[in-house]
DNA sequence: ATTTACAGGACCGGAGCGGTCCCCTATGCT
DNA sequence: AGCATAGGGGACCGCTCCGGTCCTGTAAAT
């Protein structure tokens, strides 16, 4: 599996609607529902932790609403992950040292240390916009992680 | 978090130990159980697995045990999270396609399943024999991912 | 003052995971 | 032949966590 979490998921598709929206401009939870066909409590408890997080700065009132506090650009797929379901780490000690018994014994520990940083850095290398323009594949430079396998792009351009 | 499953980590340090045998050599659950400080029954449960995947191979009755299939070498990490857990997929459509109601117009679809390939792709070229052989980092050839990221060898050194 | 909309947190059902146990079958040894 | 060893398959179970709902409070606009 190796699956992020649904509310994850979402997290990213609501700031995907906001990245698309003019940037400065406040989207209330009802609308954003509304884009995404998602039920309006679970969008409101999404971007109550994006909040907390830090990602969105949140106006309450009438004609209140979310927006993101930085640009696309300087938004990681990584920090999501982080900010929503905590450090990445494909093991447990890779998040919380000391829990497992045979730390000091384990073979494979630090080669897990490095193949996460390696996710890690995948990750850290997408950025909101990056999902956001998907379907113009030719804005993204070819040195990043987009392009780099040319089966993937069949589907985009057939859509 | 992305995690991966305890059960699955367990695995990979059973491999490990297998892999660190002479070849050909079957070792039991028993031992391996010991050498891995780890519950016979947990140790049983993901033998079988691991063997039903067509990783291991079991010799019954007495005298019996497991081998490796392939070499260390010849097995990705990728594999073996495909083996245990199901495909690696960050998203639900990626792993269960139709599931999602809003597949057709979802925004963030295809970036995803490109970042699926990126993390994949990773995966897959990690080996088993990488794992066990991490304490010779000298071993580890120079393209791969191992030795891309300074830092991450600190550890390994000083353990 | 009223309405809109976010903040925070309680709550709950269900699914999945980690772990145990049991019974069966196959093999080796005596 | 019989016993001990060891894997095969699956049932079972408790716990945690996740997805989802709801309620009460507070801030801002009209």
């Amino acid at each position: 599996m190796l699956r992020i979490s649904r509310l994850t998921d979402y997290a990213i598709v609501l700031l995907a609607h906001l990245a698309g929206g003019d940037s400065g401009e406040l989207q209330n939870a009802r609308e954003l529902a509304r884009a995404a066909a998602l039920p309006l409590p679970v969008v409101s408890k999404i971007l109550k932790a994006l909040t907390r997080a830090g990602l969105l700065q949140s106006q309450r009132g009438a004609r209140g609403g979310y927006v993101l506090v930085r640009a696309p650009e300087q938004v990681s797929v990584a920090e999501l992950l982080d900010a929503l379901e905590g450090p990445v780490a494909l093991t447990e000690c890779g998040a919380h040292p000391g829990v497992c018994q045979q730390e000091a014994s384990c073979r494979v520990r630090d080669p897990w240390q490095r193949i996460n940083r390696a996710i890690r850095e995948t990750l850290e290398r997408v950025t909101l916009a990056d999902l956001v323009r998907a379907s113009e594949p030719s804005l993204i430079p070819p040195d990043s992680l987009f392009g780099q396998s040319a089966g993937a792009s069949r589907s985009l351009e057939s859509s």
